[in-house]
DNA sequence: TGACAGTATTTGCAATATCAAATAGTGTAC
DNA sequence: GTACACTATTTGATATTGCAAATACTGTCA
């Protein structure tokens, strides 16, 4: 086995480095709105969502969680007030997660901070053009995961 | 607050996309090697290391655990028998992992499937230009974190 | 209609992570 | 040389997640 760090090697080690830039991000907004990058992500697409509400399988594709994950993430996200639950009068094996006041309040909060913090962050370390590409590339590789 | 999605919200999707990237290589290695891929960033990290071994704290430095999160990794890799511990004669307070034999059969084979997947993966949706420029991105945006 | 295969959600168990405290050793200052 | 602040590692308690099983409901087929 050789010594030389190989192409697949130096890929490996930028994605890991993305995953750190992502805890990085959750860092910052635990303490600027006191909520993981998790919990943000939830409430942003409750926000999105029609009547601002989402059932729990579709909540579960959307994020990176297992249908079991999300039932544990949003019991946290539930007691902390942001999100309620309500059964789902067309399907009654099936629930909605839906935002609360509350939820908008300190969604609202998270994502001026956050998008503060992904600006500074891209803004410092790359140039328009720069971000223009990494953006179009990124988009490239996500899509082609899902 | 708008339902236009921002730039930073894509970006999160992004950074998103690429944690999903990664847990897609960890199955296939999984599958492949029997190892995750958090094992073989041990076994990378300290087959290139010199003497093939390193402190329990520089491993903590490389990977992206703590220290309590190393002891017990490496506890469950030395129970594999892919490394072995031995107290550091300078200091002894410290330890090292060292790579076995086996270890080292075991991260090669690994290697080899994960370059053939990286490989493919990359080809398939990138040209050589693209990877050149992502590469060279990504590269900045990890050089960036660290 | 009523058996039954399939779907939505939750729950029990096991795995793995963090944080804080415990343990053990180092090195400097007097 | 010994008190003490600092460092390296492990351990205990707790949190979060996935997998598989349990529960509850739907919808189709005979």
């Amino acid at each position: 086995m050789t010594k030389k760090v190989t192409a697949a090697q130096a890929w490996e080690q930028s994605l890991i480095g993305v995953s750190k830039l992502l805890s990085k991000f959750d860092a910052e907004m635990q303490k600027e709105a006191g909520i993981s990058v998790i919990w943000y992500d939830v409430l942003l697409h409750l926000n999105y969502a029609l009547e601002k509400k989402m059932r729990m399988q579709a909540l579960s594709d959307s994020l990176l969680l297992t249908r079991s994950g999300v039932t544990r993430l949003v019991d946290r996200i539930e007691k902390a007030g942001l999100v309620r639950r309500e059964p789902a009068a067309e399907d009654r094996r099936g629930y909605y997660a839906i935002l609360t006041a509350e939820g908008e309040d300190v969604l609202e909060r998270a994502q001026q901070a956050h998008q503060r913090d992904i600006r500074q962050y891209f803004g410092v370390h790359f140039d328009a053009e720069e971000r223009r590409a990494l953006f179009d590339l990124m988009s490239k590789l996500v899509g082609a995961v899902a």
